[in-house]
DNA sequence: CTTTTGTGTTGATATATATCAATATATATT
DNA sequence: AATATATATTGATATATATCAACACAAAAG
């Protein structure tokens, strides 16, 4: 027996960046610039090139994988502070999944180049990368865990926790996120999340509204995680 | 659209060791010792703490994520060469899946922190480290996508493929993994994968009798992944 | 050599989930 | 305000997949 009560997607660092040396800081401070997007609008696309490393300086974004089917999975959504590199670096220098801003957004853009300088002269740093990367890498076990064997209530429940919990901290929260976000953070259709949504509302779990929800049963929807 | 032709179990690896340095491999080589396990023995359990990294030296075992249900995810198969440390180092040092072995299966040990050493004095072999993580993160996502949105078909012509291609190098093998171990590798139950396996059979793509496998049609494998 | 135990196989059935189609509501645009 | 467009909702139906049960076969144990 394992454990087993974790989210469908934790949020799994703060700004690893806090572990570089002042100077290193300095050097990045003169060196990132910042662009703005626009809610909906791709901050990058799976298969393109990575010439940078981001960091979310506001807004918020939704990190999917593309299949070439018409759904999405997403992985996790971006809060300010949080780097996203991806999996390209040292590899093959490409996007593995597309990031899209769900509210107005501005990212900083940090050069491939500093970033490796950064890694090869501060050891400090580069363990606290691995230690992220190993954090990213134990967060899809658990996402893994639960969309191969829990049935749609437990996933959806999971979707809820994951974003009252790690994304809005408040059990009340108005999201940006459409139905299908919703959909394809739990690995379901749109009718399946909406028709689970009303159950929740019906058993008095939750209530919903458009964009706005409110959690009334938090143990409930951790018990449902747990054992559909 | 995107690439949409991985494996749903990707080796990602060959042993990365081979970027220690000289002085570095010796005291490896003082240092390490090595443990014999018979088939069917558990190398390591995930939750246990996790005070080596582990090279596998002969044999063959496989990677799973246990979750409290008596159905496993088999993440991988590794064979001799490949380094099997997982996301616990430099986070919470414990096992985040199991590993047993499938054969007879000779193990080498490396503590902790001698690797430790080994990243904080070698920048290079620290890099070579992040870009074994990122290919394993990598193929965390391509099996993401077959387990999310392929049916059961693609899910088992990917494990065919996979060990084909990626472990036993030959369209021709015997395998000591049961059927059970396929249905788990392909996130299905062994009933399902049964009767799969003799559908592809009677359409005369592989031939399969107990342990021996033959892939007559590989194209046909590849386009049922691709399109199933 | 027989018994036991684990693995493989097949069929009948139940269930979870997707798909399709129609309608309602909200949001954006003119 | 009126129209168009995207998103949300609901119901009916189809389908993929799991579950259950029975049996066959092979490997291991006595």
């Amino acid at each position: 027996m394992v454990n087993n009560t974790s989210n469908l997607s934790t949020s799994y660092t703060d700004n690893i960046l806090k572990f570089l040396s002042p100077t290193q800081l300095d050097q990045l401070e003169q060196k990132q610039y910042s662009v703005n997007f626009n809610k909906g609008e791709n901050i990058f696309k799976q298969g393109a090139p990575m010439p940078h490393i981001i960091v979310i300086k506001s807004g918020l974004a939704k990190v999917y994988l593309e299949d070439g089917t018409n759904r999405n999975i997403i992985l996790r959504i971006i809060k300010p502070g949080e780097i996203i590199g991806g999996p390209g670096f040292f590899t093959d220098y490409k996007h593995h999944f597309t990031v899209t801003a769900l509210e107005d957004t501005v990212a900083n853009y940090i050069g491939m180049d500093d970033f490796k300088s950064f890694l090869m002269n501060n050891p400090d740093f580069a363990i606290e990368l691995i230690a992220y990367l190993n954090k990213a890498h134990i967060s899809l076990y658990d996402k893994f865990k639960i969309i191969t064997h829990k049935h749609m209530n437990g996933r959806l429940a999971s979707t809820l926790v994951y974003l009252s919990d790690s994304i809005y901290n408040s059990l009340d929260f108005e999201t940006s996120l459409t139905r299908q976000d919703i959909a394809d953070m739990s690995s379901m259709t749109k009718e399946s999340a909406i028709r689970i949504l009303k159950d929740f509302k019906t058993s008095g779990i939750i209530e919903c509204t458009n964009n706005h929800f409110l959690i009334n049963d938090k143990q409930a929807l951790l018990s449902i995680l747990q054992n559909g």
